[in-house]
DNA sequence: GTAGCCTTGGCCGTCTTCCT
DNA sequence: AGGAAGACGGCCAAGGCTAC
């Protein structure tokens, strides 16, 4: 079977959680609806309508995917909050008819159909409502649907122009759009430092040394060499590998570097002489060891982290990360697509001063 | 071609909630 | 307490698609 919207939830929530995308759709697809407590809300009624399909399906969908649907804001309204509702859409029905508000044809045709309910709406005493979001995770479960396939494809192309219009295609270096990315790069590079000096001075002349420990360390992090890394990034040998980790791969990087550094060092001081490469690659895994239990949440998010966010974003299958994959948070699209995103060079620009500033130091 | 599967539509009974 | 209406889920038949 094909993996499309109508059967990866992953895919699904990949793009609800993309709220610079949701805006979009807002903007493109229309069809808005009443907007009551800071969302859109929809009736069952008119989500079938607007599929033309049965409200029984409608029922369905939410029967067969009860979680996703609440949690992309499909809401039952009973008491208060149902009473609340149904005054307000008589307010604004009202205020149309008495001329006081002349909606758009859009608003214009939602209001009829709320218009039309209005006589069961006041006897009812609970009412099923979807938000904007439910409405969309709706329409891509939804096979059978003209409508809903139209809407489908709709969405993957909104989906696909953001992250283009964003980052022009490029997304090698999407990394890098986050705040947190600059102060990372500039501890990591730090730790590096402190790690290469001490590979030189602990451990006898080898010029496979810094590779092979570096190597170690992707390894114990995400599984993957360097070269492998580059393989699935599709990195040309030119390009730095560390340029397009993530902030939290590689503040963990740095916490390895420093933390075998120091081990190293003692290791060295206990012996009294330099560590041959063979040695240090077994303190390593010594070291590897010890630290596990400390590691291992901080590891097993940063896996997830990448393996998603590379999927998503780049396009690239992390193969030995695959278990990790998992969807991506709204707050990582807003992260990397956001208004809180930028190009490192544009954030290297704003943050000039404060360059200045450390420099001098 | 057709057997089998899935989706949908339609019907129904039960449950939930609130109004009179 | 009784009634009214939507929510919900079971059931079955029709239609469409797929694999053999």
């Amino acid at each position: 079977m094909t993996k499309d919207l109508t059967n990866s939830d992953l895919d699904r929530k990949n793009i609800l959680n993309n709220n610079i995308a949701i805006q979009e759709v807002y903007q493109q697809i229309g069809f808005f609806g009443f907007k009551h407590d800071g969302k859109f809300r929809f009736t069952k009624q008119q989500l079938a309508e607007y599929f033309e399909v049965d409200i029984r399906t409608i029922e369905r969908i939410v029967e067969n995917n009860r979680d996703e649907v609440v949690e992309s804001g499909y809401e039952i309204y009973t008491g208060i909050k149902l009473k609340d509702f149904k005054d307000k859409i008589a307010e604004f029905v009202n205020r149309i008819n008495e001329g006081i508000y002349v909606p758009d044809t859009n608003v214009g045709n939602m209001v009829q159909s709320f218009e039309n309910e209005l006589d069961s709406l006041s006897k009812t005493p609970q009412l099923a409502v979807f938000t904007y979001k439910s409405f969309l995770n709706v329409g891509m479960l939804l096979t059978g649907s003209e409508k809903a396939q139209i809407l489908r494809s709709a969405i993957l192309d909104i989906v696909i122009d953001v992250l283009n219009q964003k980052i022009g295609g490029k997304t090698k270096y999407i990394n890098q759009r986050e705040e947190e990315f600059l102060p990372s790069a500039i501890r990591e590079y730090n730790y590096r430092q402190e790690f290469t000096n001490a590979l030189d001075y602990y451990i006898t002349e080898n010029k496979f040394k810094y590779a092979q420990l570096t190597d170690k360390i992707y390894k114990s992090i995400f599984k993957e060499n360097a070269k492998e890394y580059r393989q699935i990034l599709k990195l040309s040998t030119k390009e730095s590998v560390r340029s397009t980790m993530y902030s939290e791969i590689l503040d963990l990087i740095a916490g390895y570097e420093n933390g075998f550094s120091k081990y190293l060092k003692t290791e060295f001081e206990r012996l009294g002489r330099k560590l041959g490469l063979s040695e240090a690659i077994l303190l390593f895994t010594n070291y590897e060891q010890i630290t596990e239990a400390t590691l291992i949440p901080l590891r097993e998010k940063a896996r997830s982290l990448m393996a998603s966010r590379d999927l998503a974003f780049r396009d690239a299958l992390h193969e030995k990360l695959k278990e990790y994959v998992n969807e991506v948070s709204s707050d990582d699209y807003d992260k990397f697509l956001g208004d809180r995103s930028m190009d490192l060079e544009k954030r290297l620009e704003e943050n000039k001063e404060v360059f200045k500033r450390l420099k001098d130091r």
